[in-house]
DNA sequence: ATGCATGAGGA
DNA sequence: CCTCATGCATA
């Protein structure tokens, strides 16, 4: 099949949920960043305020579709095949670290008039005025800073409690049973001492990446640079951070042990063959999704498709692009409590 | 370091 | 279709 990119996963674990984080505690916390300007809301977004925000958003978009006013160029996206062939990471043996267990509280939100969207839609693809300033305001500080569940994930837990005699951290005060449940804090003071003592190594972080099948952790695998680089830069989910410690810690303690010696360098170039194109959505285009997800971060299908037929862009692309915004906004980076 | 994408798993 | 964990490609 030509459909099929490069890896694929082959996770797949029969993994048990585990109920974790039993109550509440950090991990939902730090997962909010609210840095609301203040009057945010969630009950009724246009109820009195709308008009500010939406007002917001329109200028937003409108600033910036100017320079591009006529709406197709050509088409931005510039989606190619997927016609790789799997490179064979060496030695691929992914990691399955999920398990969303449902233990989903939901809550619902709101829906909001159309009309407005509608409105804003419309301003979106022909409005005119002045380019220049592109409204540097952080893009995604809006609404929405609840969210639900927590999803209990955690299990890679039972794999690294099963074979790992480490432990030695400088906690201060806790000695936890399990140090898997550790405070945002701790995780940051890990991320950075990983970091520096990676570099000292003379380590990459691919190259940690594909070190980690080397430990023969079950149920880990190799990991990639992204990954790697994320977790060092705590621009993961809490959950994922909190999964991945023990393994980057084992990792760590392992090659200071061995000290210069890694013998793993994937021969992995397969130079002949178009790969995966990634899609780049224009500047303006950009900048009108992002006013739109102000206003309604999870849009309708219906409401992708008109968004994504007013800007020209396929709809799953637009779809991507909200869900990964989502995403983003519940990474840790900097959360509050610290 | 990040943007866009895939896929598993859950509703 | 969403959420999440992850990764390829890229700036």
């Amino acid at each position: 099949m030509m459909t099929m990119n490069g890896k694929q996963h082959f996770s797949m674990h029969p993994v048990l949920q585990e109920p974790k984080y039993s109550g509440l505690h950090a991990s939902s916390e730090s997962m909010r960043r609210v840095c609301l300007p203040a009057t945010q809301l969630q009950g009724n977004i246009f109820g009195g305020f709308d008009e500010n925000l939406l007002a917001r958003a329109e200028a937003l978009a409108a600033a910036d579709i100017v320079s591009h006013s006529k709406s197709h160029p050509f088409k931005p996206d510039v989606t190619y095949h997927t016609m790789s062939s799997v490179p064979c990471t060496s030695n691929s043996s992914t990691v399955p670290i999920s398990h969303p267990s449902s233990l989903t509280s939901h809550h619902h939100h709101h829906h909001l008039n159309q009309s407005l969207e509608g409105d804003l839609l419309d301003h979106i693809s022909s409005s005119l005025s002045v380019s220049g300033m592109g409204a540097p305001d952080s893009s995604m500080m809006t609404t929405q800073a609840h969210q639900h569940h927590l999803q209990t994930m955690g299990h890679l837990h039972q794999a690294m409690t099963m074979g790992h005699p480490h432990s030695l951290s400088v906690h201060n005060g806790m000695s936890c049973v399990n140090d898997v449940e550790s405070d945002p804090r701790e995780l940051e003071a890990f991320a950075e001492r990983f970091k520096q003592r990676r570099i000292k190594l003379g380590v990459t972080q691919a190259d940690v990446g594909s070190a980690l099948a080397n430990l023969k952790i079950p149920g880990v695998g190799s990991l990639s640079q992204s990954t790697i680089c994320r977790f060092e830069s705590l621009t993961l989910s809490h959950n994922n951070m909190i999964a991945l410690k023990p393994v980057l810690q084992a990792w760590l303690e392992e090659a200071e042990a061995a000290y210069r010696e890694k013998n793993n360098k994937p021969d992995l170039f397969n130079g002949s063959e178009r790969k995966r194109k990634r899609t780049s959505i224009a500047a303006p285009e950009k900048r009108s999704l992002e006013a739109y997800f102000a206003i309604q971060p999870r849009p309708s299908s219906e409401k992708i498709a008109a968004i994504a037929e007013k800007l020209d862009l396929k709809k799953n692309v637009v779809r991507v692009w909200f869900c990964n915004q989502r995403q983003k906004q519940k990474r840790m980076k900097y959360s509050a409590v610290h």
